[in-house]
DNA sequence: TTGTATGCGTTATCAT
DNA sequence: ATGATAACGCATACAA
């Protein structure tokens, strides 16, 4: 509740005895050496008075933060949150903070966001979470995206390399594929899908490809959430299931809210219908019965990027892997 | 690729043909007033020029910044994340930045992130997470944390009051003891708890209440994770059950741990022995059998945080319920 | 090697 | 109401 006022390089200097340039020398990392006497005084003033150098007022000086600005769609989200560890923790690795933010799926937010983060002159910009197919928020983010990247921001996606910027590609059409066609070798004949929403890249990729190695016998679109799932699901079951002997929703999120609802409905899973995801988030193994899915490396994603971005080189788009993953969820038929 | 620099105020009131002030009092919140005329010209050149403040610059200038610090254990942790969406939220209301830092529940490396994040000047530190009982870290912890509010900073924190802090407090004890009387009333006799680290307050707490309630037939530590309430489970099991059949691990992640265990080794659940966690976790009903729990508003807590420290006023301490919920893992004995 | 002085992008105080 | 100008805390080019 006191009201000092922070240590300043100047107080340290001046506790030590000797001058600021001096003092900044010995407490940052920089190329020049300093005597050790000196260096020790310094430093030992700084523990005494408990200072801490102001990260921004460094910033303004070296016209560059030490940041990794982070957007996802929603944190809690298993999907997100696994990506923000592996941001984070690469960040980390290269000494850098994350300041991240959260869009709640809104494009316009998206924007406001973005051009906040801007302000904070980052070294990075990390977009987590596909684009919508919205024409014109489309460009105005671009544009944004733009304006930063000319001024000698990087910006990298995880999703699809849509736009035109550095990306950690997920092999969704490949997996989503690879998916079909296990399933379809372990004799599943009529899928439905729950699609996510109608305009959302990821999902209408997934969608495609899977559909393409087996054909939906009906496609539900509803929010890429949990509660998406759920509300889905409750629907193509009002509809009547017909001879549907699957269900793949394209995230897991949204499979496990189908499960819910299946449950909830008295429909035995996978007894009646099998059911199937996509990501191979965290809790995919813990639910009943687990969770056949397509395995994403989301952690190595969001690592990915930052190394992406302060690599020195290695090609514009980075490709992580969509693997298969058979559970509980769809035996043999 | 290109490398011009970023426009700044200076380049925006140019462009208008007004002082700096002028473009400055026009493009913030400024109490001034300024001529429509001039205002309408500064906001044209500042879009022309695709300009947006810089918030370093202006942290120093304000010799405040206006960011939260986020300090948790593991952000792909579903309790965490959880936390973190309501800080974030809470955050963005009050138009502030959140930084995130993870700790990995290390205690030096907490120390460490604290002082790299007092570096940010941010308004408020919050800290996720219970502290570990260790006397010397916990000592220099608290230095650090006092040096950060001697200088107007605010710090709460997450967990329990036992830090000279503002403090969301999880009631712990009262959630613990509940849930003991609860299962105790449907038929339980022999618990075995999963107890956590030994050294971690908020574990302690919870086996405590727990068991003045219903006294455990065993009780076994383990780290605080996933894996950590499956390793447990499976020492417990190679111990020999013997009596017990009721499992309370001390959070949900490790009870989803030792689901899996008791999975892998054929036992029966909830026939053989129920099982029981804490914070109610979102995937806590999705898992089977569906697993009781206490629940822990773990969002809303988040957004506690930065209300308290924000807040005029409320007393150092704000404490949020926690309440027993049973599912199917515990049935009637 | 050390110190002096200037600049970084903003805000805010002061005249005007 | 507007415009010079001095801070803000730090880094660094330059001089000593």
């Amino acid at each position: 509740m006191s009201d000092e006022t922070p240590a300043t390089l100047y107080d340290v200097a001046r506790e030590a005895g000797v001058s600021l340039a001096t003092a900044s020398r010995s407490l940052n990392g920089s190329s020049r050496t300093v005597n050790g006497q000196y260096r020790d005084r310094v430093l030992a003033a700084a523990a005494k008075l408990g200072y801490t150098p102001n990260l921004s007022a460094q910033a303004v000086a070296r016209g560059a933060s030490s940041t990794v600005a982070l957007l996802v769609s929603d944190i809690a989200d298993p999907y997100f949150s696994a990506i923000a560890a592996g941001v984070v923790k690469q960040a980390a690795e290269a000494g850098l903070a994350v300041t991240m933010a959260v869009t709640d799926r809104d494009t316009d937010r998206e924007i406001e966001l973005v051009r906040m983060l801007r302000g904070q002159r980052p070294r990075v910009i990390v977009l987590a979470g596909s684009r919508y197919t919205d024409e014109t928020a489309r460009d105005t983010l671009v544009a944004e995206l733009e304006a930063f990247t000319r001024t000698g921001g990087h910006v990298v996606l995880i999703s699809q390399h849509e736009l035109p910027f550095d990306t950690v590609e997920v092999d969704n059409a490949g997996g989503a594929r690879a998916l079909a066609d296990a399933l379809s070798g372990l004799g599943y004949l009529a899928p439905a899908i729950l699609a996510g929403p109608e305009n959302l890249v990821t999902a209408r990729d997934r969608v495609t490809a899977f559909a393409a190695g087996l054909a939906p016998v009906a496609v539900v679109h509803g929010a890429f959430t949990r509660t998406g799932g759920y509300d889905a699901m409750n629907s193509l079951i009002d509809g009547g299931l017909h001879g549907v002997d699957l269900v793949f929703a394209v995230n897991d999120v949204m499979a496990i809210g189908a499960l819910s609802a299946l449950r909830d409905r008295g429909i035995d899973v996978p007894g009646r219908v099998g059911v199937a995801g996509f990501d191979d988030v965290s809790t995919a193994r813990d639910v009943w019965p687990a969770l056949t899915t397509v395995r994403v490396p989301l952690e190595e994603a969001g690592a990915a990027s930052v190394a992406l971005a302060l690599g020195a080189r290695g090609g514009p788009v980075s490709v992580v892997p969509a693997t298969v993953v058979l559970r509980g969820s769809t035996p043999r038929r």
